[in-house]
RNA sequence: GCCCGCUUGAUGGAAUUGGUAGACAUAACGGACUUAAAAUCCGUAGCUCGGUAACGGGCGUGCCGGUUCGACUCCGGCAGCGGGCACCA
């Protein structure tokens, strides 16, 4: 074997082992490939300049399933591009005067380099960035295609507007009833939006959630209970006096005897119509809308009413006239916007009953019940009863169980053709507008004459102009001189584009198909390609986007389904959520957030560096930049090596959970780096030319070395299937203590040594590749490690010949047991019953009983 | 308020899913090597009581209770921490 040099020169290696990978496309997916594939993927991010450790942790995490399934034989997809348009870099350009697209095209060249620094196995041909018109020109084409479907639709609807910078903002930008940049109270303002049709697929999105077995239960219940399906009834209440009626959503037909009264939404057609004649009515309106709409004003804020001159009549008793109230917790966008209040059984109609002073009826009492008893108590009370129970007071469904009832209630509403069963979700259409520059276009022309009309497939793709200002707030593509100035293809007369573009999420929900088929110039992707490699087997990111990006993809791929895109539902097989990396937090005396980098820890206390203030320690919390508790991947890298990062952030924590950044940590990491290549450069026995145990005798270390080798084989592989990084490190350093441990005298050592050591080296290549391919090279291996098989355990050596036997004496270990395998129990028990201890426990005591579990234990009750 | 997690040595965590709790690390301590330090190597270590010692006893997986020959693991109740949703009719 080549000479091996005392000390591991990561740097060199590191850089050399890249190079060679490039230039061989080690990583390339094959095409037409008969070997089984494996389509690797994690969240791809955000370019939003430097990359930071939960990129470090993402990738590597995705990288070990990616280069272990290739070594197993896969032909295995694991790609990587660029979420690239996105608020981020439009206020680069507001606040330093740089252009969108050159911002973010620097960063995704930053940022390529560092990933590539931390040896990531990507088939970097297959690289794409959303804002490059050769890949938005297809979600154009994809949603004039949802258009035609009917999938997508324009509706005028409440939106979060920001005064200051001219925007609509979504809902997570908006902070304590203000925007999240300029601080400015919100409005609620009316817009014309584009919408996705996601409710088309509530029902389907939700029951398949089942069939998402390989997914983590936390995510389903999130979608679960974000989709929120729940059954109940429309009913219709004739307006007095009216030919109208007022359509009511309840999921408690069961209670309409008890009603007291309806109240209906401020944004309500029939409010607003009252509105515009009723001053003080416009008052309640924007009181309640200057209320504000963070949770802490939602929480406190007072369930208000005003009461309207409308009356509606009772769907069961045409003479029982109930009042029609305008209230403030009524929301426009679920159900109806309107309801009916039945006092005794919900607690909000039960309050808003007592403020202003509404009958409150009982009509469902728990099952045995004192019915007068339990009715004059509820019906004084301030408590509503919420509970199961039977129907009382309910004329033809007394004595019927709540369920029962509500099929009851149901079936009389669509006899008397007064209403009718119906389930509600809480899911909402997905508007996709958004008044941004850095965005995909929407493909439609506003004509005074015809109406939105969409961009004709010619005419695509729709590209942003570049020469835009940034000097004044709001949306540049509104105030170009000339963009938006076109001709109607329809009619050919002036017309305006739209100059909204989509939602960023709108090009994330279907990258993982782009990659299947990444140059394709007349179409998405080639309908063999994401048939081939879709579904996504492995699908890696963070637990933020278990209902946002993840919901949306699924809902993307039904939609591309049924229009003929492609023929699955479901983009991603299996998903895994990891955890966030953490870092203690530190803060000056004034409060200030302090650098790791300038803090030195001591044993009374932390200091700052520079002046040797005292420091306050925090509790470890997610690194942001904010708390100042980041720290830099390219840092770590230079000082440590791809290699000992990667390791580290597998090696500490179960991959699930969050990681907690510690100095110690990645010294730790880096020491195991080392003492990797010295048992190869200085093994303690001179090691064999190869590792062929063929005719090779073996005894002591040697025999246990080769054992627990393939102990190892077989238990690292099925950790490394299960995710389980954390203990497949663990494993591997207890077969690296072997390898420390084998004497030389023993028989066959010199074998058992180069048995064991190749095994180690190809079992920790997923991690530390770089170092793997140095020593496989050292050890006289032509071919690079990234094109040699996967080690085998062979099952005659996991089969143990001996067994150690806990004996216990009522529960309590009192001894252990050599015996052989599969020792019959009768031996196994006197040979228990004549240990030491066990007669000293048993103080002279007659056995009452004795469990013998093959193999396992003995436990001796007394 | 509703839903979901989590709680094991000084620390991160392991435990073949009901069968020897604390693997593997980190920090610590003792020793070897060294003029010294770093690095490396060897050793100790859950807590506690008894003993000079070898060794032996008791207690121990957030708390209380249950099932079982046997519980970190299953069941019931409680607490603490974290997360998601929330005027959803």
């Amino acid at each position: 074997m080549t000479r091996m040099d005392e000390r591991y020169n990561f740097r060199e290696s590191e850089r050399k082992w890249q190079t060679c990978w490039t230039e061989t496309a080690a990583f390339s997916a094959e095409e037409g490939s008969d070997k089984p594939k494996c389509y690797v993927l994690e969240m791809f991010p955000y370019p939003s300049g430097r990359i930071h450790m939960g990129h470090v942790r993402n990738y590597t995490l995705g990288d070990v399933i990616a280069r272990f399934r290739r070594a197993q034989g896969f032909n295995v997809l694991h790609p990587m591009g660029w979420d690239a348009f996105g608020l981020p870099a439009e206020n680069a350009a507001i606040q330093n005067g740089v252009h969108p697209a050159k911002w973010t095209r620097e960063n995704i060249q930053t940022m390529k380099a560092q990933f590539q620094s931390l040896g990531l196995s990507i088939d970097w041909s297959r690289e794409v960035a959303t804002c490059e018109p050769d890949y938005y020109r297809h979600e154009q084409k994809m949603f004039l295609d949802f258009l035609k479907a009917g999938l997508a639709y324009r509706k005028t609807s409440m939106v979060n507007w920001d005064p200051i910078e001219h925007t609509v903002l979504a809902n997570e930008q908006v902070i304590d009833g203000c925007g999240w940049r300029s601080g400015a109270p919100v409005e609620r303002r009316e817009l014309a939006q584009w919408f996705l049709k996601i409710t088309e697929y509530a029902d389907d999105l939700l029951s398949a959630l089942d069939g998402l077995e390989d997914w983590p239960e936390r995510v389903r219940i999130m979608q679960h209970n974000w989709i929120g399906r729940s059954e109940g009834a429309r009913v219709w209440f004739d307006l007095v006096g009216r030919d109208d009626k007022l359509e009511v959503f309840t999921t408690r037909p069961d209670t309409l005897f008890g009603a007291a009264f309806c109240a209906i939404s401020m944004n309500h057609p029939l409010a607003k119509t009252l509105a515009e004649k009723d001053p003080a009515l416009r008052n309640f309106i924007s009181a309640c809308n200057a209320a504000g709409t963070s949770e802490a004003a939602i929480e406190t804020a007072e369930k208000m009413g005003y009461p309207t001159p409308l009356k509606v009549r009772h769907p069961f008793d045409p003479t029982w006239g109930l009042p029609v109230y305008i209230a403030n917790f009524v929301l426009m966008d679920y159900g109806t916007g309107a309801i009916f209040g039945c006092p005794a059984h919900d607690q909000r109609d039960m309050d808003f009953a007592r403020k202003y002073g509404l009958p409150v009826k009982a009509v469902v009492a728990p099952a045995n019940a004192d019915v007068a008893a339990f009715s004059t108590q509820l019906e004084a009370g301030a408590e509503a009863f919420t509970g199961d129970g039977v129907a009382i007071h309910s004329d033809f469904m007394n004595g019927q169980g709540v369920a029962q009832a509500k099929r009851t209630a149901i079936a009389r509403l669509e006899s008397r053709g007064r209403g009718r069963g119906t389930v509600q979700f809480r899911l909402r259409d997905w508007g996709v507008s958004r008044q941004r520059y850095w965005g995909c276009p929407i493909p439609v022309i506003h004509c005074p004459h015809c109406g939105a009309v969409p961009v004709p497939d010619a005419d695509l793709p729709v590209t942003l102009p570049e020469d835009v200002t940034f000097d004044l707030p709001g949306n540049p593509l509104e105030r170009h001189p000339t963009w938006k100035h076109v001709d109607c293809p329809r009619c050919g007369k002036p017309a305006l584009r739209e100059t909204d573009t989509f939602d960023t999420f709108f090009e994330s929900s279907w990258y993982f198909a782009r990659f299947c088929d990444p140059k394709n110039t007349e179409a998405a992707f080639d309908r063999a390609a994401v048939d081939y490699w879709l579904p996504a087997d492995q699908y890696i990111g963070g637990i933020e986007h278990a209902v946002l990006h993840l919901l949306y993809s699924r809902f993307f791929t039904r939609a591309l389904k049924t229009c003929g895109y492609l023929g699955l539902s479901e983009p991603f097989k299996g998903l895994f959520t990891q955890g966030m990396v953490c870092h203690e937090t530190y803060r000056a005396s004034s409060g200030a957030w302090l650098c790791p980098a300038g803090v030195e820890k001591r044993a009374d206390g932390a200091i700052e560096i520079a002046g040797g203030a005292p420091v306050t320690l925090g509790r470890s919390e997610k690194m942001s930049k904010s708390k100042k508790n980041t720290v830099d991947p390219s840092h770590i890298i230079e000082t440590y090596g791809a290699d000992a990062a990667r390791l580290f952030m597998l090696s500490d924590s179960p991959p699930d959970r969050d990681l907690e950044w510690t100095d110690a940590g990645i010294d730790g990491a880096w020491r195991y780096i080392q003492r990797l290549w010295r048992l190869a450069a200085q093994p303690s026995v001179p090691f064999a030319e190869f590792a062929d145990l063929a005719g090779v005798a073996l005894a002591g270390s040697a025999k246990e070395t080769v054992a627990m080798t393939h102990r190892t084989i077989a238990a690292v592989t099925e950790d490394l299937s299960k995710l389980r990084f954390n203990t497949a490190v663990a494993k591997l350093r207890e077969l690296s203590n072997q390898l420390a441990a084998v004497k030389a005298g023993d028989e066959g050592a010199a074998t058992a040594y180069r048995f064991g050591l190749d095994a180690l080296v190809r079992l920790i290549a997923p991690m530390t590749p770089h170092i793997a391919e140095e020593i496989w090279h050292a050890l006289g291996n032509a071919a690079p490690l990234v094109a040699s098989d996967w080690p085998k355990a062979d099952p005659a050596w996991l089969v143990v010949d001996t067994v150690t036997l806990a004996v216990q004496v009522n529960g309590k270990l009192r001894g252990t047991l050599d015996v052989p395998l599969g020792a019959e129990a009768k031996a196994v028990e006197s040979l228990a019953m004549a240990l030491p201890a066990v007669q000293t426990h048993l103080a002279g005591r007659t056995p009452k009983k004795v469990i013998v579990v093959p193999n396992k234990i003995v436990n001796i009750v007394g």
